[in-house]
DNA sequence: CGCGAGCTTGAGGCGATTCAACTGTCGTGG
DNA sequence: CCACGACAGTTGAATCGCCTCAAGCTCGCG
């Protein structure tokens, strides 16, 4: 059940592949064509050092990637050199072409900490050829591609009309749900590798703020983040201050 | 060259979808048999009045449908009771399922003023079963998702790292820019139905500052909003503070 | 040991918000 | 015909959230 953690060493090929087939298979059921599609395929993966530009997309299309451990993002540069993230990318996350629809993989990918990802390119171009072979790999795919939109979607909430401490907030809970889904997340706390100026940058807010609101949540003893580790402390509170309800989580509180 | 304003009365089957396919023919040229798809549909038009919810998706999936006048938006509500506009919807927009691969498409979409759609559901379809019987219209139905998607991230960065100031500049443009494209831009101006309210809430600002700002925009000369009417003054004064760089009007500027 | 990256804290200022009142312009009905 | 309300825009005053500048802190690491 459990999904080995983020760390971008120890691997070999074998691991690699397995690791995809995990994740789609989280997504969506497939059946045992498909299961020999993804481990036949051989990607190799590949290492990014942390601060690498993965994906800049110059010329021809960079083939599309999942990330396998590891974070990244996709900063927008402004003329005055700041930097707006357009989202942050976990393990099970895509990156690269993905057939001239998404807009958003023109953006660079930048790696946060040491990241490993592999191809899959021959993936999507088997499933987008015929997907009917393969039902299963489709819906997963789609699925990748929805989740990738909704959170845009979420940024656009946070950014427009939510306070820092909303934002902030808000930003921990998708975390949470985001890495929930592959896995990460023990006794509602989860590996955070984000620094506070990135995490501003995400968020439209100055280091300096992030870090006034991140200790008051501390104290008030809502979320805790710590040596690169988030704790939610107190989850109904923080989900009525975010504005944020999980739709995996209705009533679980007492 | 020159459309139909977007006065949504005047309106009967026929010229309906000629201006469907007016729209499609800007974003990509079509075959005769394409041609032949689109004016064969027969589709009806429908009227919504403004301030209607048309598009909620309670249930079933609402067929997907082609805006052919007017101005819609997509509001997200929150718990306050405030709203954050999600997109503003043009003529040549869509709305509606798409396949699934939409979250946006799940939104309400709300009319702003009187507004005047098309269904295009069959002809989604069409394209969707055989998408290689009509390449033109693939491309102009990829197209429109292309832009939707990056009219989502200028939003991100508009309010993740904007003044108030940049935000109004910015998204004038872009309304000029997308305006321009379906042919109600003429001497730099364009008609601009938003009330300085609706404005507010797709940039994250409050009706008063939005006024303040624009006044100001205005005693300096750089656009002029009036009786719905946006005129562009100083177009390369106003790119450069707006950081959009505007891909159609390279070096325009003596 | 000293350095650098990330985190913390204080002081001051600006941008945007809120509350509130006032104006102008419609369409409606007495 | 004018009174009326509804609606959009305008303006002022006070407040607050967040930013910038500026130091100082605490680690881990060469």
């Amino acid at each position: 059940m459990a999904l080995p953690n983020g760390d971008p060493r120890g691997s070999g090929r074998a691991l690699s592949t397995e690791l995809l087939l995990h994740r789609l298979r989280g997504l969506n059921p497939l059946g045992p064509r498909e299961i020999e599609l993804v481990l036949s395929l051989g990607e190799q993966p590949k290492h990014h050092a942390a601060g690498t530009t993965i994906c800049p997309h110059e010329d021809g299309s960079p083939h599309p990637r999942l990330i396998i451990g590891g974070w990244a993002c996709r900063p927008r540069v402004m003329l005055d050199g700041r930097r707006q993230m357009l989202g942050l990318l976990l393990p099970g996350d895509m990156m690269g072409d993905r057939g001239e629809r998404r807009p958003l993989a023109l953006n660079p990918v930048i790696a946060l900490t040491p990241l490993r990802t592999i191809g899959v390119g021959p993936l999507v171009q088997a499933v987008r050829t015929c997907p009917d072979d393969y039902p299963g790999l489709t819906r997963a795919l789609t699925a990748i591609d929805r989740a990738e939109e909704t959170a845009l979607l979420d940024h656009i909430v946070r950014l427009g009309c939510q306070s820092a401490r909303q934002r902030i907030c808000h930003l921990l809970l998708e975390l949470y749900q985001r890495l929930s889904a592959i896995g990460f997340v023990h006794n509602d706390a989860y590996p955070m590798p984000l620094t506070q100026d990135t995490l501003g940058e995400a968020l439209g807010l100055s280091l300096v703020h992030v870090n006034r609101v991140v200790s008051q949540l501390r104290r008030e003893r809502l979320v805790l983040i710590r040596n690169g580790v988030v704790t939610i402390e107190d989850f109904p509170r923080l989900a009525l201050l975010a504005d944020r309800v999980d739709p995996t989580r209705e009533g679980v509180a007492a």
